[in-house]
DNA sequence: TGAAGAACTGAACAACTATTCAGGGCTGAT
DNA sequence: ATCAGCCCTGAATAGTTGTTCAGTTCTTCA
């Protein structure tokens, strides 16, 4: 054999893998899954549509991956959001707060991750980041209830329902577009935290005022 | 003119619409709104693909409708279990129950109406859909902090995010699968219901009261 | 520099279904 | 019985995109 992948090929072609992903990432951003187009994507990140093949075997992988790589940037922002709290409470306080301002800040993008026509069958992915963000939900919730906070209760189930709730009153055909208004986005936030503590145990009063705590070191985030 | 239309005709036309539309719920029960194509329903409705769209200009229209038949049957049911309580919480909480019950006992079609991907566009019925059913329970939120027994809220917000927790626990891809299992579907209902209650502001100790109120003549419907 | 092999191109292909429409059949008035 | 007009049929059409692949370009090493 007279060629052999040099580093520096290796690393362009990692490069361009990279590039086709954040090309993919970007068209679902601007216009949702729907966007997300083998033809598209492959100009957008300057290649031909076949090289696209090259590198993802079909569009359900390409979508999978771009799935995965959201879910593993919004789990980290989550956990840290959580760790920096002072207890159990606050944490999930700020994990919930963490959801509502990723989903508000992204929302076409948001949408295209978590429920989104696509026109290939991506359930597995999705399916694979609700458990993961769910699960983390989960565990703070258990923490809470450990700590003796919050009554017993089914932790997944109410996971699942926390995220049912902040996604569609937040991204759903039903919320309200206020993506110019950052006061009205720091209301939504406050108030389906809120929603959110409440319904797992959190007595009023004290859920008011652990969701005051939860949002505002998450302000600066909404601007991004 | 020597041909008009008879009243026998008009009955005959009208029968054959509603064959289409009962074929097209059906497919949907079966399979999603996937199976909804305009063959297979066609076959199901003993007629050809083309008499299709001399009554339903197109499948995106056939499956507006479609949609909007089965909103018009849940709302009617979430009123009359409303109606039917004693007092404005109960409403609430038999209205939230009857949700969860009808979603539950239709899984998949459920899942169709609400948020399955469709190849045409669906939007604005579904839009429509959600709306109604949100308006509803906003308005029963809204009876129930109007006689003091809910703090004061954006009622449109809460009823969204408590349609969003039901359906993401109940029928979204992460809902566990108990169709089997009578007890679990209850108990299932009764865990959402309660945790829809608490969000909105009911306490907790008046909360499972109302949930048990309201699960026990939901029951029969569970095997429906 | 040349040869071998890999990567890239982009036009052609394939598959899936909604939609159409020319022809056949049925209905109702005379 | 007859015919005008509507209804129904279902094979053919059409439009949309994901996917392929023969040919071209680029990279490596002797």
């Amino acid at each position: 054999m007279v060629y052999r992948r040099t580093h520096q090929v290796v690393k362009r072609l990692a490069a361009r893998r990279s590039a086709i992903l954040a090309a993919a990432r970007d068209a679902a951003a601007e216009g949702g899954m729907a966007a997300v187009q083998i033809a598209p994507v492959a100009i957008r990140a300057n290649v031909a549509a076949g090289t696209v093949y090259r590198y993802f075997p079909s569009k359900a992988d390409l979508i999978s991956e771009l799935i995965a790589d959201v879910s593993r940037d919004e789990l980290a922002a989550i956990r840290r959001a959580a760790d920096a709290a002072p207890g159990p409470s606050s944490a999930l306080a700020a994990a919930v707060t963490t959801v509502a301002v990723h989903v508000l800040s992204q929302r076409k993008l948001a949408w295209g991750i978590l429920a989104e026509p696509v026109d290939v069958d991506v359930t597995a992915s999705r399916l694979v980041n609700r458990r993961e963000i769910a699960g983390e939900i989960a565990s703070r919730i258990d923490a809470a209830v450990r700590a003796g906070h919050l009554p017993a209760q089914d932790t997944a189930l109410a996971a699942t329902a926390l995220l049912g709730a902040l996604h569609e009153s937040l991204v759903g055909p039903l919320a309200p577009d206020n993506s110019d208004d950052s006061g009205k986005l720091r209301d939504a936030v406050q108030t389906v935290t809120l929603l959110a503590l409440r319904a797992v145990g959190v007595m009023d009063a004290r859920a008011r005022g652990l969701v005051v705590q939860a949002v505002l070191p998450a302000k600066a985030l909404v601007g991004a």
